[in-house]
DNA sequence: CATCAAATTTAGATGAGACGAATTTTTTTT
DNA sequence: AAAAAAAATTCGTCTCATCTAAATTTGATG
């Protein structure tokens, strides 16, 4: 039994699997540093700890991909996010802009039994408030396909899966333009010098949306 | 606004609150390292930087009484952590026995909302699975009157409202004489030689409990 | 009330996690 | 291929929370 890992490896863990798509991408000193809001000296000096307790392989100046124990915790960790953000929006009725940060906080929250009793009692959910898939009990993503909504076509007829950044300011805009999970959109016109879109809801109401937003919205044709 | 506490200092207020019985008592280094479970010099540090930051008065040598703010932040830890145990209990159908470990990480979680929610989704509990008072938003605690076992005398006849141990050992040994909140028993005979009891249940069956158990358990006169 | 034991504090160290400044390595541009 | 820029690492330092061993204070006992 080894000690259980910090909080912040935790953090870091969690952080190098989404940088790396859940690929085996090679993740950036420089990339981590940002996205944790940390000089990198002491990312250098986290990756060297993390590399030789073997969660990851990691290389000077080379970046640093997960070894499978490193994954399986970073999964894990995913998991409890993403369920207890649908515990915050269906059962304590919180906004989807309001669950992210305090489930950062939950996420890290050790028992075994926890997690398993939380994901029944919210009926085996395979998706959270955004639309982002909740791995199993073994890890496993549940199958999705899904594009981003710049994919389509003038023409197309889509529904919004979920969404590509959980920030407030970008989730209470998609709600004040009553955009959620399951709407469903015609693209009207493409404009080609900045590729916004205009599009067509379901009570025939008009939105346009910028190039950068729809990059943030994954869709599947309906 | 200050900087939130560390999880740590949360832990020593906590432990001094219930140390000190929610009065204004003294309590001692050697309690506190005992209770925590850490070197007594460890507290002497630690309670030197609650004083400094005005959660405790500490004088050296004297023991250490919280102040007001200190007060409040411990009560809100016990709000909360009580608050998760009935979620556990109530919705997710632990035992009374296995939330309290759980219960030890989620008081620390850090929203005004998700407290406010939780508190609402659980139909506002005024006392948790041990039969401990929950203080509710304003730091105060329901009335209530109890007793410890030992008080009473042979004839009378109680309800059990609480525990005064919150050890798995102690709670599993309870269940499996089937004795739970809202027992009712009625005292037989009080052994002069070791002041055990033997008390009678609501199906006339005879339980035998050592004084040391019977202290341990809360009722009132029914 | 002087002595001794227990409780408490001080002193000195350590490890985790963070920082900024200086240095080194890699990558991009001329 | 040299120079410049960007990325990453090393180095020295800091704070927090912990420890053990030594010193000090308190308070109980003869
Ligand atoms: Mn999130
Ligand atoms: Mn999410
Ligand atoms: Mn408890
Ligand atoms: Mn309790």
């Amino acid at each position: 039994m080894s000690k259980p890992l910090s909080l912040t490896e935790e953090n870091y863990l969690k952080t190098i699997f989404s940088l790396s798509d859940g690929q085996d991408n090679a993740v950036n000193t420089s990339a981590l540093a940002k996205q944790i809001n940390i000089a990198s000296s002491s990312v250098t000096d986290m990756l060297k700890r993390l590399g030789e307790k073997g969660y990851i392989h990691y290389e000077k100046y080379q970046g640093v991909r997960l070894t499978d124990s490193g994954r399986s915790i970073a999964i894990n960790i995913i998991r409890k996010h993403r369920l207890w953000e649908v515990f915050l929006v269906d059962k304590l009725h919180f906004s989807w802009d309001e669950v992210h940060e305090v489930a950062e906080q939950l996420e890290h929250i050790r028992s075994k039994k926890l997690t398993t009793r939380l994901y029944e009692f919210l009926n085996k959910p395979k998706f959270d408030p955004h639309g982002d898939p909740i791995p199993d009990e073994n890890g496993n993503f549940p199958d999705m396909e899904r594009n981003m909504l710049t994919d389509f076509n003038e023409g197309d007829t889509v529904t919004i899966l979920g969404v590509n950044d959980d920030s407030p300011d970008f989730l209470k805009y998609l709600e004040q333009l009553n955009l959620k999970l399951g709407s469903i959109l015609t693209i009207n016109t493409i404009l080609s010098h900045d590729r916004s879109m205009e599009l067509r809801n379901q009570h025939n109401k008009t939105i346009m949306l910028s190039y950068i937003s729809c990059q943030h919205i994954f869709c599947k044709k309906s």
